[in-house]
RNA sequence: CGGGGCGUAGCGCAGUUUGGCUAGCGCGCCUGCCUUGGGAGCAGGAGGCCGGAGGUUCAAAUCCUCUCGCCCCGACCA
């Protein structure tokens, strides 16, 4: 089969690389399905691309399917070319494995857990790192068999808190995996930037907008990872980045400078004031006539048995992720009153770091360059004022538990923070050896000692980077597929189909077409001329190509190219050279682009 | 899980407050005519366990109880 380069053809055949609109399966809406809240959920089931069938669980019809199939074939050419083995693993995995990392109980609700009929505990796997491991453990011995770079593109089944967006965060969604396997740590950090730079790749082919940042790695462990964003409003993520340096991080986990020292040289004496009902930085701007960056705001969070205080200046905002890295656990939560009367001996609103005995003291090193702020004195309608950090408290631990937002000077010193919406699409993560660790997966060095296999992870959302695409990719009338996604590159409208000479004409065009490799659908149904525009639009054909009775009297044709709107006539005689060169170079354009 | 909302034809909705006649409208679908450069027009037609179960009543889409599902906002994640 003649093709164009990076199209990929499936084993079983989608009935050649041409198909009829009147035989294909897609149903497409003019009327806006009401659960669909964001653009890319709306116009995925109007153009009749996926169809719900539970609460984040979709089908995938042919078109949608077809462009799923292409995202997984340019994950899998780079994800082979940088060393990579696609294997195929167990979904439904046994919860022994599970409970040998601990995660059987740690991932709880969000994994969905079964009985086989002898009661044995299953579960479908939301993620592979137990079942890789536990296979790797067994055919891998000896250090030379290291690096090792496997990977799979399955359906994950995470039993969501909130399902939402379509496949943007579905129930059971693809995933791509690899995990690598290394004797060392330069091993490992090369596997990681081998893999940074091939999802790199991977979302420039796919005409993704993404930015990677720095993101924190919360549960699942290790010391090292960026999240790749495609840039959208849609985005549940935020992500902030340097107006002049290249950092970019998730919010979670973002730093900025310490705001500096606007000494006034005066200290003030440490005053009990009485605030009646005065519990907010608000309330207490309007009191004191200060400004925020005066206050102490101090935040009651627990976590499990252990409750801390934590300090940041009142025009800041306490960010937990970074709270509960400070202490060491998983997550924190706010107080509730009652814990908060307990350590403070106040109710809400009048928490301060004077005088507080009854928890650890965390403090933001902004507070620290306060020099006579204000903050709760632990009692009933009181607040203090011309409080000096350095004289008055001595917190547990100074660390930055600040959330960075858009405006904040970068670390850099010369650049301030932009903000952003983005919806990951991948994560690199270097793992260590949580996991080789708790399944035994060890190797022979060359002295014949054994030790664990350094690993790292690597995912990429198949689905939910086709939802991205389509939220970053689209306008009022419908999608605009990149060339290298489009279910198909091509559709073929005629005016009238009933007509004749047009049908004649779009017939052997279709063919032709076809026969060069051009992926086309022909739009042969007996339907007005409005209606197939719409459609063609609906569904983002990346070109159409427009069979009128005007043009082709003098034996041209119209192609229009749906993201730009270019539109121009060609003779009939030169429209298949012509658009085929044109979908091959914009094809190879992305590639070669990404190759440096 | 907390808060809010919605389940009536394939899709979008009205009707529910104040129970009552054959359960409606638009789009889509089917048949015919007509029409063919941006979701045409006319005529005819099909399609409903009014989410489910129980109750109140002469009578329930409508009132009561219970249940199931879905959507939105928050805390989690590819």
């Amino acid at each position: 089969m003649t093709g164009i380069p990076g199209v990929w053809y499936n084993w079983f055949d989608f009935g050649g690389v041409g198909l009829r609109m009147s035989r294909l399966l897609a149903p497409t809406l003019r009327e806006v399905p009401a659960e669909a809240e964001i653009a890319s959920h709306k116009l995925m089931l109007r153009a009749g691309f996926i169809r719900k069938s539970a609460a984040g669980v979709y089908s995938y019809l042919p078109l949608g399917y077809r462009v799923l199939q292409k995202i997984m074939a340019i994950v899998r050419e780079e994800m082979d070319a940088a060393g990579g083995q696609e294997v195929l693993l167990p979904i439904l995995q046994p919860a022994e494995l599970w409970h040998e990392t601990g995660r059987w109980d740690d991932y709880g609700e969000e994994m969905f857990k079964l009985k086989d009929r002898n009661d044995r505990g299953f579960c479908l796997g939301p993620t592979h790192e137990e079942i890789t491991t536990a296979l790797i453990r067994h055919e891998v011995r000896s250090y030379r068999q290291l690096p090792l770079l496997v990977y799979q593109i399955q359906n994950k089944y995470r039993d969501e808190i909130r399902p939402r967006f379509g496949v943007m965060r579905g129930r059971e969604f693809i995933m791509k995996d690899l995990y690598s396997f290394d004797r060392d740590d330069g091993g490992l950090d090369e596997s990681y930037w081998k893999m940074y730079h091939a999802y790199e790749r991977i979302f420039s082919r796919c005409g993704l907008n993404t930015r990677p940042v720095e993101a924190d790695p919360g549960a699942i462990g290790g010391n090292m990872t960026h999240e790749f964003m495609a840039l959208a409003e849609a985005g549940e993520a935020e992500i902030v980045y340097c107006s002049h340096c290249d950092y970019a991080a998730n919010v979670e986990k973002a730093e900025c400078m310490t705001p500096g020292v606007e000494s006034t040289g005066q200290l003030e004496p440490l005053t009990k004031v009485s605030t009646p009902g005065m519990r907010t930085v608000e309330d207490l701007e309007e009191f004191f006539g200060r400004p925020a960056s005066d206050m102490i705001k101090t935040l009651i969070y627990r976590s499990g048995d252990v409750v801390v205080a934590a300090l940041v200046r009142g025009d800041h905002a306490v960010n937990p992720t970074k709270l509960a890295r400070a202490i060491g656990s998983l997550e924190v939560e706010l107080a509730d009153e009652n814990t908060i009367e307990e350590v403070t001996g106040a109710p809400r609103g009048f928490a301060g770091p004077v005088g507080l005995k009854g928890c650890r003291i965390i403090a933001d090193p902004a507070v620290m360059n306060i020099e006579a702020g204000i903050s709760g004195g632990n009692a009933v309608d009181v607040h203090l004022k011309g409080i000096n950090p350095k004289r008055d408290f001595t917190p547990d631990e100074i660390v930055d538990i600040r959330m960075a937002k858009p405006g904040d000077p970068c670390l850099c010193g010369k650049g301030t923070l932009q903000g952003a919406r983005g919806i990951e699409v991948g994560q690199v993560f270097k793992l260590g050896t949580k996991y080789s660790q708790a399944l035994g997966a060890t190797f022979a060095d060359e002295e014949g000692e054994e030790h664990p296999l350094i690993m790292g992870c690597y995912g990429i959302g198949v689905s939910r980077t086709m939802a991205a695409v389509v939220e970053q990719c689209h306008d009022q009338d419908g999608i605009c597929w990149p060339i290298s996604l489009a279910p198909y590159h091509v559709a073929i409208v005629p005016v009238n189909y009933r007509d004749d000479e047009q049908r004649a004409a779009a017939e052997r065009l279709y063919h032709d077409l076809c026969e060069v490799g051009v992926e086309v659908l022909l739009d042969d149904r007996d339907e007005r001329p409005g209606v197939k525009f719409k459609d063609a639009d609906l569904i983002g054909f990346p070109v159409r190509i427009t069979i009128g009775p005007r043009a082709l009297a003098n034996g041209q044709v119209e192609v229009r190219w749906r993201t730009s709107g270019e539109e121009y006539l060609i003779f009939l005689n030169e429209v298949v050279t012509h658009v085929q060169d044109r979908i091959t170079r914009s094809i190879e354009d992305v590639e070669l682009a990404c190759r440096h």
